[in-house]
RNA sequence: GCCCCUUUAGCUCAAUUGGCAGAGCAGCUGACUCUUAAUCAGCGGGUUGAUGGUUCGAGUCCAUCAGGGGGCACCA
């Protein structure tokens, strides 16, 4: 039997592109050769071999072309031309693509016999020497051929890739080989956390890691995911925040520490908000929030030099700044530029909120000063800016101006009406902690299971927790912000979607048991 | 939870007023040793998300359901 045999008539003619392709696994095993292939090593990733392109030595005076330096290289299928008994592959791995070229006689009858089964989406090992086709491009010419992974499922079109948005989504092994610009948000996504690390780090900061299911979620007010430890019959939360338990390690004597946090809330889903997303917290003792502002913008520049340095940055169509030092503002400055009256102005508050249509009656002072800044002032923050010095009574857990004991020590950072970034100097009189804990809990619903005292953190700011300042930055908005990506599920490699129906999500299993099995030494596997 | 939009071949998309479901890519067969989304010739591929209804006739109109997108609400 040659290469080049033909179907049989099952698989040609009305049969699904699943069947060609495990056809083609019964003929590689049959040329001796396994389509799951083995370790592979000694591969080049590609950008490193395009970067030995200076080496390739020029055509000859008969335009011919001497052999280049060697190269082996690893990657998925992504295009094929063919032409005759030559067949060009553009082949890409996660650093970039290459063409290879595969002439028959170079590669010789058996890796050309092997070449006939191979389709878009397969993962190839070659081995070849670099030059230029006719046309000039730098090209491997394959002298060896390997199947590392049979792909038997067809790949998206090769143009447009996977457009779909729910298939990105729910498919992201496929629209990450498909879709360049998806795995380049993700590969930029690990940059920039690791620069986050690396800036805390380089400030002396150490990463923990805290209790994810706590017994008590508190440190923010969220409604908690629920879950129950067998053994101990014993209901436990998914955690809403790590705060208390990074304060308790100040307590303790770690005097800066951080924690990349995948926190948990039982709350909508929107393109802001995913039910786990990614919340980096950071505490530094003796500091106060003006500590944290600096750290913030440390944090930022680093994050912006490790994705491509532009501190001028494109976002949702308009242009921002990113340029340190940010511009500071706070909440009253703001209030009185935006709304037009100051906060403690109750007349002219009560006014502008029945203006928008507010219902004024019976609600606190605050809770419209509140509203009318979220109407008024929060959109209209194009950013990058430092809201603060809130109003004491909306945040009653952080410490107060000693000057001013009506403000509260705190600060948002805003991007385009969109909070990236909350911090405080910490309340560390356990007193007064407790007496606010009481009356916050006082205000809330039996049913919310958030309303428990944390006892055990009270006991512990007892025995005196340094002042300091406490920071959190929302790692999945810094990530969409940096890359200019509209949706959460952007950023997420694995956003939360409702299961399919039983209908489709079976079809593929289902299809599988119906199909006869194509008899193979793999079989079973 | 509410409102709007959306779902057609493996993928990307068409289908006039309600009148035989179509194209490109991918696949299969053949030609071609320098292509660039290769090209050329031929072939196969559909429960139009699901279930009902209106109609001589439904991808198209109506109802219900499901998935997804966007907005609002909830929510720091």
């Amino acid at each position: 039997m040659k290469y080049g045999t033909t179907m049989s008539d099952s698989a040609t003619h009305g049969e699904d592109q699943e069947q060609v392709r495990r056809v083609k696994l019964e003929r590689i095993s049959a040329l001796g050769r396994d389509p799951w292939g083995q370790r592979f090593d000694g591969h080049q990733p590609i950008h490193e071999v395009r970067a030995l392109e200076p080496q390739v030595p020029p055509k000859d005076e008969a335009g011919h072309q001497p052999p280049g330096p060697p190269a082996r290289i690893a990657g998925r299928v992504m295009l094929r031309r063919t032409a005759g008994k030559a067949i060009f592959l553009d082949l890409r791995d996660w650093t970039g693509r290459i063409q290879i070229f595969c002439g028959k006689s170079q590669v010789g009858d058996d890796h050309w016999a092997l070449l006939q089964e191979m389709d878009l989406g397969d993962l190839l090992g070659i081995d070849g020497t670099l030059g230029y086709t006719k046309t000039g491009e730098l090209t491997i010419f394959a002298t060896q051929i390997e199947f590392l992974g049979k792909s038997i499922l067809p790949p998206p079109e090769k143009w447009h890739g996977l457009t779909d948005v729910e298939q990105r989504y729910r498919n992201r092994s496929v629209d990450l080989f498909s879709n360049q610009e998806s795995l380049a948000a993700f590969l930029s996504r690990s940059k920039i956390i690791g620069a986050v690390r690396n800036t805390l780090g380089g400030q002396g900061f150490i990463e923990v890691e805290t209790p994810t299911m706590q017994a008590i979620a508190g440190g923010a007010a969220a409604r908690p995911f629920v879950t129950h430890h067998n053994t101990l019959d014993l209901t436990l939360y998914m955690r809403i925040a790590p705060e208390l338990y990074l304060k308790r390690l100040l307590v303790g004597g770690m005097e800066r520490v951080f924690e990349i946090a995948r926190v948990f809330r039982n709350e909508g889903i929107s393109t802001k908000h995913n039910p786990e997303f990614t919340m980096m917290e950071c505490y530094q003792a003796y500091g106060d929030y003006h500590s944290m502002m600096d750290l913030t913008e440390a944090i930022f520049t680093s994050a912006i030099q490790a994705v491509d340095g532009q501190f001028v940055r494109p976002l949702n169509g308009r242009s921002v700044d990113f340029t340190p030092p940010w511009s500071r503002r706070t909440y009253s400055d703001l209030f009185l530029e935006h709304v037009g009256c100051g906060i403690d102005d109750s007349d002219s508050v009560v006014s502008k909120a029945k203006a928008k249509g507010f219902d004024t009656v019976g609600v606190a002072h605050d809770v419209l000063v509140s509203n009318l800044f979220e109407e008024y002032v929060e959109d209209a923050l194009e950013g990058p800016v430092f809201v603060t010095d809130y109003p004491a009574s909306l945040c009653p857990l952080t410490k107060r101006k000693t000057s001013d004991p009506k403000v509260a020590e705190r600060f948002e950072l805003f991007v385009q009406g969109m909070e990236l970034a909350n911090a405080y100097t910490e309340l560390n009189d356990p007193i007064l902690q407790e007496s606010l804990f009481r009356s916050q809990l006082a205000g809330q619903k039996a049913e919310d299971s958030m309303a428990k005292m944390d006892t055990e953190f009270i006991e512990a700011l007892k025995h005196a927790m340094p002042p300091a300042g406490g920071l959190g930055i929302g790692i999945d908005r810094m990530v969409m912000v940096l890359l200019d990506k509209p949706s959460i599920r952007d950023v997420i490699l694995f956003p939360l979607l409702r299961p399919r129906s039983e209908g489709v999500a079976a079809s593929g299993t289902a299809e599988v048991e119906t199909r006869p099995e194509p008899k193979s030494e793999f079989e079973g596997m």
